[in-house]
DNA sequence: AAGAACCCCAACCGCTGAGAG
DNA sequence: CCTCTCAGCGGTTGGGGTTCT
């Protein structure tokens, strides 16, 4: 981190700037500074903020500090399979718009969400040697990754719960919750969907399905209208969700996918931790 | 045990849009 | 309108930690 304590240690710039703008690291005073001035008067301002508080950094840089580490509601600790069902979902849906994907996981913050995605996902498009933005790897995202996640939810039988929790924003969650499917509901659908799942993985060529695709759309985002709160996502006709049921999936070599790829995305993490057929 | 390679993520930068004057 | 300032967003960087060889 040596290198971000150059505005101190730098005599090209002027001096003045150098005096009085730090870079780098934040230390606990800062850090402590900080949480006291927002505390007392509230986000915003951050120019004014960084000045009043003694701060010598940029306004810039105490809304990151603060939106990104100090803010108290911010999540620490890896994403969950929901979590990252939710990015994979939305980013199929509007892809690079981190700070709206975030907003739709509470604690959970545009850089976060933007770091999953490139040191994870995007990872693995390196490894396949495909682009991370193509058609080809959305679809290997819709029909392997995301199936995969589906079934670390069921198994870890938190999904009612946790979706319906995921995009709240808000503190009637509980009310949220209550109105998503029921539980038993739920799990039935997601039974259909781990269906899909074996269906899809386990055949040669992987195509469209009505079937599958009507469970799909019934599947997770039953009532999503409650579920989603405030800023309603449209799930049933646009959502990746019923597109990864619909999609072309077809590969030009399906096994692929089920093997190379398949590697790569358990190498990355516990994900695929979990045999694709049975325990279901 | 040590060096290399890889991964994670905090923090920076540049750009853009909104709003005020 | 035009210019300026500021907040916010997305892309990028690089240090430190971890894993691999």
């Amino acid at each position: 981190m040596s290198s971000f304590t150059k505005a101190s240690s730098s005599t090209s710039c002027s001096e003045e700037d150098t005096e009085q703008l730090r870079k780098g690291p934040w230390t606990l005073e800062e850090d402590s500074l900080l949480t006291r001035y927002v505390a007392r008067h509230g986000e915003g301002h951050w120019n004014l903020l960084a000045k009043h508080a003694g701060l010598r950094r940029t306004g810039k840089s105490c809304r990151l500090r603060w939106l990104n580490y100090l803010k108290p509601d911010v999540k620490r600790g890896n994403l969950t399979p929901e979590e990252q069902f939710l990015i994979l979902e939305l980013h199929c849906k509007w892809g690079n718009r981190w700070s709206k994907i975030a907003q739709e996981l509470p604690g959970r913050t545009d850089n976060e969400i933007k770091n999953y995605w490139r040191t994870r996902v995007q990872k693995q498009a390196r490894h396949l040697k495909i682009d991370a933005n193509s058609a080809a790897f959305r679809n290997v995202i819709r029909c392997s990754w995301m199936p995969r996640l589906l079934q670390m939810m069921k198994a870890s039988s938190t999904l009612p719960q946790q979706v319906a929790g995921l995009g709240q924003q808000n503190s009637d969650s509980e009310q949220c919750a209550s109105s998503c499917v029921s539980s038993s509901e739920s799990m039935n659908n997601m039974s259909k969907i781990s269906e899909f799942a074996e269906y899809q993985t386990s055949s040669s060529g992987i195509t469209d399905n009505n079937e599958y695709n009507t469970v799909a759309k019934d599947c997770y985002y039953v009532d999503n209208s409650s579920c989603y709160g405030m800023e309603t996502i449209n799930l049933p006709s646009t959502s990746a969700v019923g597109d990864f049921m619909t999609a072309d999936c077809h590969m030009a070599d399906n096994n692929w996918v089920n093997d190379g790829f398949a590697d790569g995305i358990w190498s990355m993490g516990e994900l695929w931790e979990l045999p694709l057929k049975g325990n279901l």
